[in-house]
DNA sequence: ATTAATGTTCAGAA
DNA sequence: TTTCTGAACATTAA
């Protein structure tokens, strides 16, 4: 379940093999599955990238954006199973879509798999879907989250800061695994509303989203059970190994060493938390 | 053999 | 206005 560090991992995955390249051509690839999500529809998105430059490969949040010199920008939401990946898909059944760049090597493609079929790929105007979501979480330069510009955020809403975590609209690429790792090394509970949250807790919410973040991309963001989620090379991540409190229910919280992880829902989803280190 | 759970986003309802 | 629910999917565990 590709979030940010899994994006940014995807994107630094591919971008040398795209950016200075030109798109010689846009495939659909012949998998006998119902066809992704694409706008506009396939013809039209293949005849206006067909011969343009890439100029940058980057990220917004939770997706991959291509951009193109002529203005347009492919924008790749891998929602819960898609993958970037330059050679050795998990499997050949699942390829939806390929990127066939010029110029030579073995990895002049790029391809986006997904197994179950819920991801979107847009050629669009890239700072028009980034306006509709709150500040990067891991924002650098302009598009930096400060601590008051946290706890502005803050101030919006009354719902459980577990819930508010996953408003792409008040900060932006934080998932459900995140969220609760973050919330952990925050020493906050999932429950507690968020605009009576503290000073103090903000600026803790603050420092441990970027550390939780940045480390996970160092060690390619994280491969669960299932092992969907794959580096663009085919390789699984490391980050699942440093997880606290996610999918660890019953195990001892690895700060107190004293009290269990315990899983409850939220808003439909699973969150993990130590009763002890993480108090209402 | 059904059923539930998994995770992200958005439309539409409360 | 704000918050909640269900649907889009495929696969696996119960």
């Amino acid at each position: 379940m590709p979030e940010l560090p899994e994006v940014e991992t995807m994107v630094r995955g591919i971008r040398e093999t795209m950016v200075g390249r030109h798109i010689r051509e846009l495939r659909q690839c012949p998998c006998s599955c119902r066809p992704l999500t694409l706008s506009p529809a396939f013809d039209e998105m293949a005849q206006r990238c067909r011969g343009r430059e890439v100029i940058a490969v980057r990220r917004i949040a939770k997706r991959v954006v291509i951009d193109l010199k002529s203005g347009d920008s492919f924008v790749i939401e891998p929602r819960m199973t898609g993958l970037m990946l330059l050679t050795d898909p998990p499997d050949r059944e699942h390829l939806r879509l390929e990127w066939r760049m010029t110029g030579g090597g073995p990895s002049a493609s790029v391809w986006f798999w997904d197994r179950r079929g819920l991801g979107v790929v847009r050629l669009c105007d890239a700072e028009e879907l980034a306006r509709r979501l709150g500040g990067d979480a891991l924002g650098k330069d302009a598009l930096l989250m400060t601590e008051l510009d946290w706890r502005e955020v803050c101030q919006r809403t009354a719902r459980p800061i577990k819930v508010a975590l996953l408003d792409q609209k008040l900060v932006a690429g934080i998932g459900n695994l995140y969220a609760s790792e973050i919330l952990h090394e925050s020493r906050i509970s999932p429950l507690r509303p968020t605009n009576k949250l503290t000073n103090p807790q903000i600026a803790r919410l603050h420092s441990a989203t970027q550390h939780v973040l940045n480390e996970a991309i160092k060690y390619e963001g994280s491969t669960l059970g299932d092992g969907t989620y794959r580096n663009a090379l085919n390789e699984s991540g490391g980050y699942q190994n440093s997880h606290r409190v996610y999918d660890r229910e019953e195990l001892l919280c690895p700060t107190c060493q004293q009290s269990k992880i315990i899983r409850i829902v939220q808003a439909q989803r699973s969150t993990f938390y130590c009763r002890k280190c993480q108090p209402k």
